[in-house]
DNA sequence: AAACCACTTTACGTTAACGTAAAGGTAAAT
DNA sequence: ATTTACCTTTACGTTAACGTAAAGTGGTTT
């Protein structure tokens, strides 16, 4: 007896349109049931839209984010597979370690900027 | 005497196609000197693509990455603008620490699959 | 029964961020 | 002098990620 969800209630929840959760069905990144032809979204459906729009927020692609998805629930297929998959999954985690210097650096930058705007103001104040 | 550099020097340093850097050029994003018609880039205009390029790793969009660059060397005509600016610093600021936060989070839930990946692998090992 | 709602598919449109010729200018090397 | 190696502008093409109608289906409320 899982929770469900239809497209709508989602779109809303997430703030998206429906349109872009077919999209991402259409993409292979969503798989929901059917009752009839109307789709019914599980928790675990609603939980990889989560992980999509994250994936979103950080700049990925929508491949990539599949990608990242699939990494949840892969199909623990031959030891082949796994080991292919901790390659990628290192990779990702390589190339999340360079945003967050990316991110520390531009931090530092805007703190500066913004420290200079405060300096500008204070020379304002004093004349 | 500063260091100058030509478009196809910036290109192959940063790995990119000239036309890609004339694109930011045509956004509003530099604006080198010229010689005659051929365009000639100060450090300043360099550090600006290597923000841009940054920005882009991060996933913003050109706007957003101009935004961004424009808080560097901003016209710091009234106090006014120092104040809008001083905001909108505070937005990326925001905006970063969001981003922080969705990576953090991404890297926990990667060591978890990896970790997952890892013990079917000793599973499979001990069989 | 008619109107309304939420759902569906199909399909063309749009925007951002470049790619990819085409056609030509300039300066150094052969 | 002509090939080579850069540089330039102009302009149409492409891909991703949806937007936006159009036209139809199925339940329920009046």
């Amino acid at each position: 007896m899982d929770k469900t969800y239809s497209i709508s209630t989602l779109a809303k929840e997430f703030d998206i349109t429906t349109r872009t959760i077919r999209h991402y069905e259409d993409m292979g990144l969503l798989s929901p049931q059917r009752q009839g032809q109307t789709r019914v979204y599980s928790s675990t459906d609603r939980t990889r839209l989560k992980l999509i729009l994250r994936g979103k927020r950080l700049g990925f692609s929508l491949d990539e984010s599949r990608e990242i998805v699939d990494m949840y629930d892969p199909e623990h297929g031959n030891v082949e597979q796994l080991h292919k998959l901790i390659t990628r999954i290192q990779i990702q985690k390589e190339k999340l370690n360079k945003q967050l210097q990316d991110i520390a650096k531009l931090q530092r930058d805007l703190n500066e900027a913004e420290q200079g705007c405060l300096n500008a103001l204070k020379r304002h104040n004093q004349t």
